[in-house]
DNA sequence: AAGTGGTCTAGACCACAGG
DNA sequence: CTGTGGTCTAGACCACTTT
């Protein structure tokens, strides 16, 4: 068994009725009892199985769709939210072909190796320095162009499965393979911006031009229990960099 | 009187109780009727005077909570949230003194000119290009170190009175100025991350290297009725910027 | 004690999806 | 037609703030 118990039950007494309530469906959830594209119960039933009225199942049920862990669809109900990240890499670049669509970067894989975790690595998964991690180095293209470089480290026993399959077959996705290989689910993450001038391997690598500026953006993967399941570290062109906020 | 009309009426028949009432209580502070930081009328007091139960009156002020235009407060009441761009800056910059303080920047007005505005600016205010303007050129600094450099471009008419008042006398802030000498509000603003290198005029005024990565921030400020009030861009050093985002 | 928002209930009716 | 979520109501009681 690769994942440790879910978690304390934390029934926490004294919280408001829909605050439990959503601890309880967070943790159908978390647990995989209720799976990403699979409707959950009717509210009606939700309030029958936890003996609260159906206003209380609705405020519980409110706030996970605020936060996109649930999608809500008149007549024909609630269902658990699939993580596109997809999506969030989007929001940092813009990867678009010349007609303005939208399009998958192909990934290459230019390294796997196994290799000790530097300090700033470990911290993210609460282990020593040192400790023992798969790492990939990978190119992501889209029409044979690079656009983003990516230094990524995984702990080494919950993911030495992917040591045995051909980096060629790895496709241009990582997280299906993991959950395929390594039985865990990525269910959010962390990201931090920043950006620098780019190091002479990684402009050989992007083909940029000596120093000019890269965005970088650190990831920890994290699963629906907030253990970190990868770290990773990606660079691109600051030219293809744009991201924007609202503010109030 | 410088605004125009404020909007039209948009009862918009067929809509939800909820949403109707939501944009009424908006209505009520976009003309200021009620002001940032004061009360406005308790749930039951506005359930009665829009003829509609409790229950929605506070479903529609659950949504202005919810995207920042109001607070509650149990016992005291549901106030105005005032605006916060502090934060929003400090959101993206580390200003961080040595004890780990943040703190305000000193700003410093370089240059106030009235010029044509070029075609990307006078696109955020629907203007034709060269439409007359009033342009700021600022340093923020902190324990004497430039940390940002601002471009701000106004619409001539609405803001000619800044023209009157002497540059040293601006303080550290814009908007309170903008408020008191030409009676628009700042309510949201829209901003857009890039980063680039730093150009030979930029890095002299920043104290960078030749070539250094530099993020660059442009902010649209919008009124409460979504017009389009000013222009900025902001240049900081990379090295000062981080910015974290959750990913779901 | 009086007034505010916070929680919770039980039910009615509407709008939409799908057999 | 049945079942789903979406809107709306009227009221009870609780927790917190202020007088």
């Amino acid at each position: 068994m690769i994942t440790p118990a879910p978690k304390p039950a934390r029934t926490d007494e004294r919280l408001p009725l829909y605050h439990r309530l959503r601890d309880a469906l967070s943790a159908e959830i978390a647990t995989h009892a209720w799976r990403p594209g699979e409707p959950i119960p009717t509210e009606a039933a939700l309030a029958k199985a936890h003996a609260v009225s159906i206003g209380t199942v609705r405020k519980a049920i409110d706030s996970m769709v605020a936060d996109g862990r649930l999608e809500r669809f008149q007549g024909k109900g609630t269902f658990v939210r699939r993580p596109d990240f997809q999506s969030s890499f989007f929001r940092f670049f813009r990867f678009l072909d010349t007609s303005g669509v939208a399009r998958v970067p192909v990934s290459r894989i230019l390294k796997r190796e196994v290799a000790a975790m530097p300090a700033a690595v470990a911290a993210a998964f609460n282990l020593a320095e040192g400790a023992q991690a798969i790492r990939f180095s990978r190119l992501r293209l889209i029409a044979e162009r690079p656009l983003v470089l990516e230094d990524i480290w995984l702990p080494y026993q919950r993911f030495k499965p992917l040591l045995k399959i051909d980096t060629g077959e790895f496709g241009d996705l990582l997280y299906p393979l993991y959950e395929q290989h390594c039985g865990v689910m990525v269910a959010s993450a962390q990201e931090t911006l920043t950006a620098e001038a780019v190091s002479a391997r990684h402009a050989r690598l992007l083909e940029l031009e000596a120093g000019a500026p890269v965005v970088v953006i650190e990831r920890v993967a994290l699963s629906a229990d907030r253990q970190a399941l990868e770290w990773r570290q990606s660079r691109g062109p600051a030219s293809e960099f744009h991201y924007q906020v609202e503010i109030r």
